[in-house]
RNA sequence: GGAGUGGUAGUUCAGUUGGUUAGAAUACCUGCCUGUCACGCAGGGGGUCGCGGGUUCGAGUCCCGUCCACUCCGCCA
């Protein structure tokens, strides 16, 4: 006989013996009868178990929740009376003849009902947190995802190629992780951050087309939507630039979407600049679903007598913008001050703002004494003119019952805290839109400035190639010089990122050069690429998407660790093994490591 | 490295101004109940109040340190 689901089950097989095997939701005696509501991952189904049945009545009486079962019966209609809408369990049952006890359980150590339980135990005793319906599902979609990515690449000619989980350490970057040798005493392995280079060689071996979904490592510090292990959809093409390359991947990034959610994303997705996305969103993942935009407004600072504004509007290092809030007149003091203490954490010295209670249609004029504006409540009002006033009020588009919010300050902070005050005030406020808003964001400057470290640093990586226009720049004005990087960014997340690479030898010197690696180090760290592009390299690109973050939108998580089905701590540490863990001295030796005396347990 | 929130029964939590024997719900155990499904009823067991130190006649509560979990900043080419 077949082995049937549980919630599989239904009317079609009334009188119908079947076999079922699954977990022990729950198990209730009622005057001699024992009910057993049976659980496997399609549902639920709820055995009958009356005292007739002498032999399989005491085996009944001995099972416990979360015992495992296999049992045979026959599914028959609910008596009358005993059906009622709510009930969990469906308008069949199964009369059971048969329990055969697969394997007993203990009491579980938390309820799985309760979506509140600690996350930490959950983690522990995750074998029995993943067997939860909507962990079921979540790792199902998941799957789902890999599945149809992986279709989609294959029938398109792409073919998946593994590469080295142990390679080579990086000089820039994340931290990485690394595996001592044994053979080569003092040496050590890197996990991967990412199968950058390897993707890049095999374009040079002529594999024109590469996928690979692989694990890489970066040994930081962890968020909700980072985990040290991670997955990548990793992407590589040859003889393709990145218009074709970035309308593929929205193709595949539509066809998933259809695929798996039946939803349908924008085509095309639109393209914004990094100078757009930094200028009207402060962001170079911008949230669409937020309506709110920043307005510039240091031309008009720049004059006002006011040196929290005037300075940073004069400073060409420095911005001051405006960002109105509709509807933002009834926010109190203490939110406010709630905003402000926000961004404090993004290093803003302050908030200043405009309560606009009701405009007047001739602009606001000055009251008699030269002071007070009709209409408007702030503590910065005293510092501007009339002209100044009603110029920003113009700019913004300000209505009645709006407050608008102003940042000033090194243009890092400014677009780090108003960014972030947007996105904010935007969940706060209700003013998220529902739905899926991708954007690609495109022309990413090729370096920024590190101050710590006084030298130029590569924005997306060190290999990836500069826009052709502005390959001048490269040498004269680095901060200025655009690459030809891309970013999918999906209601405000990063799920993807690539470029197309150089593939010019000396091109790729000249960018080592620019980010201070000098000729030796480029020989010790990167010579096998750089002899790789004196032999016949194409022009290639390609991306890389961030499998998990995408799988924890698509499934509406609150974390990266929802859809991982053994995540880490935010310590990387994994409550169920308790990993990392000390070694034994004799494994240390072998590995000619020595752990430094303060540390050792 | 930094900021914040939390840590009390298996689980989810309450615990006031420092004051008797630390509570509730649920889970668990025993008994009752002839159709239950958040079943019901009666009874029972269950606590290193994260850990260490301090203040005090007295600390779950106050102070200091520390560990763990989570969110964020730094970090993540």
């Amino acid at each position: 006989m077949r082995t049937h689901y549980c919630g599989q089950l239904n009317e079609t097989h009334l009188d119908h013996d079947v076999s079922l095997c699954g977990w022990v939701h729950r198990r209730r005696d009622h005057g001699g009868v024992i009910f057993i509501d049976l659980r496997d991952r399609e549902g639920l189904v709820q055995l009958v178990i009356a005292p007739e049945s002498r032999e399989t009545f005491v085996i009944a009486e001995t099972i416990r929740r979360e015992y495992v079962l296999h049992v045979t019966g026959k599914v028959r209609h609910r008596p009358e009376g005993t059906v009622n809408p709510d009930m969990q369990t469906g308008r069949i049952e199964i009369d059971i003849k048969r329990i055969e006890i697969l394997n007993a359980a203990e009491t579980p150590p938390f309820d799985m009902g309760d979506e509140h339980t600690a996350e930490e135990t959950r983690l522990r005793y995750r074998y029995i947190d993943l067997r939860r319906p909507e962990m079921q599902q979540k790792l199902r979609l998941r799957h789902h995802v890999t599945r149809t990515l992986r279709n989609y690449l294959d029938s398109r000619d792409f073919i998946d190629i593994e590469t080295p989980m142990l390679t080579k350490a990086t000089p820039e970057g994340a931290r990485d992780y690394l595996v001592p040798s044994r053979t080569h005493p003092g040496s050590f392995f890197a996990l991967p951050q990412s199968p950058q280079l390897f993707k890049q060689l095999l374009m040079m071996s002529g594999f024109d087309r590469y996928y690979q979904i692989v694990r890489c490592f970066r040994d930081e510090d962890l968020r909700a939507d980072r985990q040290p292990e991670f997955t990548q959809l990793d992407i590589e093409t040859s003889f393709i630039d990145e218009i074709d390359i970035t309308l593929m991947m929205e193709d595949m990034v539509r066809h998933l979407f259809v695929e798996v959610l039946q939803v349908a994303l924008p085509n095309p997705i639109p393209r914004m600049t990094y100078a757009e996305a930094m200028r009207r969103f402060a962001s170079d993942k911008p949230d669409l679903r937020i309506a709110l935009e920043l307005v510039d407004v240091a031309d008009v600072m720049k004059s006002v007598d006011f040196k929290v504004f005037a300075e940073p509007a004069k400073d060409p290092k420095g911005r001051v913008v405006a960002l109105r809030l509709p509807n933002g007149y009834d926010l109190s003091r203490k939110e406010i001050d709630d905003y402000t203490a926000y961004i404090a954490q993004f290093g803003a010295k302050g908030l200043a703002y405009i309560k606009v209670q009701e405009r007047n249609k001739d602009g606001f004029s000055v009251q008699a004494d030269g002071t007070s504006y009709p209409g408007l409540q702030s503590p910065i009002l005293k510092f501007l003119s009339v002209p100044v006033v009603n110029t920003i009020l113009e700019r913004v588009g300000a209505q009645d019952n709006d407050l608008i919010f102003f940042g000033a300050g090194s243009a890092k902070i400014v677009n780090d805290s108003m960014g972030a005050l947007r996105v904010k005030l935007g969940h706060d406020r209700g003013m998220v839109q529902h739905g899926w808003r991708p954007l690609w964001v495109i022309e990413f400057p090729m370096f920024e400035w590190d101050e710590d470290g006084k030298r130029w640093a590569a924005l997306h990586h060190p290999f990836t190639a500069p826009l052709v226009e502005d390959l001048a720049l490269l040498a004269s004005n680095p901060g200025a010089c655009r690459s030809r990087a891309y970013d999918l960014v999906l209601n405000g997340s990063e799920v993807g990122g690539g470029s197309i690479r150089i593939h010019r030898q000396e091109v790729q010197q000249n960018v080592f050069t620019l980010l201070g690696i000098d000729a030796q180090q480029q020989q010790e760290k990167f010579g096998f690429l750089l002899d790789a592009l004196k032999y016949g390299a194409p022009p290639h690109g390609g991306i890389a998407f961030g499998l998990d973050r995408l799988v924890m939108l698509m499934t509406g998580s609150a974390s990266i660790r929802e859809v991982i089905a053994f995540p880490k701590t935010q310590t990387a540490h994994c409550p169920l093994t308790n990993a990392p863990t000390p070694v034994a001295e004799k494994q240390l030796r072998e590995l000619h490591v020595r752990v430094r005396e303060e540390k050792k347990v």
